[in-house]
DNA sequence: TATTGTTATACTCTATAACTATA
DNA sequence: TATAGTTATAGAGTATAACAATA
């Protein structure tokens, strides 16, 4: 059978990238699998232990979601007793996010999981590669229709 | 108001690769809309225009879709009269997707949009740069979880 | 008036199972 | 029995509008 071309396609910087990114959320989640994590709700958490107190709009705006689409992540966070929704004394609108140990704890493990699945992917490339990788991947997203910084 | 930091997250190329991706996705899909095309049905479209006669099962596997969900996306083009599904003489379970006149024209108007979405974008790196991302993205895609090559 | 969190809704993308007609 | 295309369906992820409580 004669394979199929698709060398116009992959010329494109996005291309490949789309595919690679595929495989690399694949790989995470299945690394955070153990620990009942899906990839938004690890990222939150480890947002929320990196920065306690702050509130569901400001965790929303760092994680790039919606508030609407916040909710039930928090939800479950806050279901499986990993964070708390504290009041904020002066504003009865808004809660101070907070993670417990527990919350604390499994980040911990979890970010090691996470460490493990970046290290066995990036394997083939160098720490000045991947540092060279992170700071292009910045340029391009800045590059993009959006905001600015 | 303090600012939230993602520091932690940040140190995982995965996640600046998917907040780039992000990014580009977006600008291509608006580079394509004047013509009418979705990310998925423009790649199939210069699929079938570089690899004329293929299956739907070939090109599923080419673009990493499920056969499934390809057809609505090969109904489109030929809806559209983009391409034709032709009888294959000796076996009649399956297509040879080519694409019309029109569709190759379509074709060459939207790659011209894509590549112009592709420099804006890529302005801030150099050809080396790129070719440096394309195949560390390939590299990347291929220590996944997954198929072979 | 504006903001925080929330609900409801819808649209895209993706994945799976099962069907048909062919081989 | 295996394969190509198809249908139906369900699950994520994402986006918008509208609401109540509060500022």
């Amino acid at each position: 059978m004669p394979s199929v071309s698709d060398a116009r396609l992959r010329a494109f910087v996005g291309y490949t990238m789309k595919r690679a990114t595929n495989a690399v959320q694949a790989d995470l989640a299945a690394a955070l699998a153990p620990f009942d994590l899906r990839i938004a709700t690890f990222s939150a958490l480890v947002l929320i232990v990196e920065n306690p107190g702050l509130s569901q709009s400001q965790l929303a705006e760092a994680l790039a979601v919606e508030r609407s689409n916040l909710v039930v992540i928090v939800d479950d966070l806050e279901r499986r007793a990993l964070i708390l929704r504290n009041p904020v004394p002066g504003d009865r609108r808004t809660y101070a996010l907070t993670a417990t140990l527990a919350g604390r704890r499994l980040c911990d493990k979890a970010l090691v999981a996470a460490e493990a699945h970046e290290e066995r992917l990036m394997a083939g490339l160098s720490g000045k590669d991947r540092a060279a990788i992170i700071s292009a991947m910045e340029l391009i997203r800045r590059a993009g229709r959006g905001e600015g910084t």
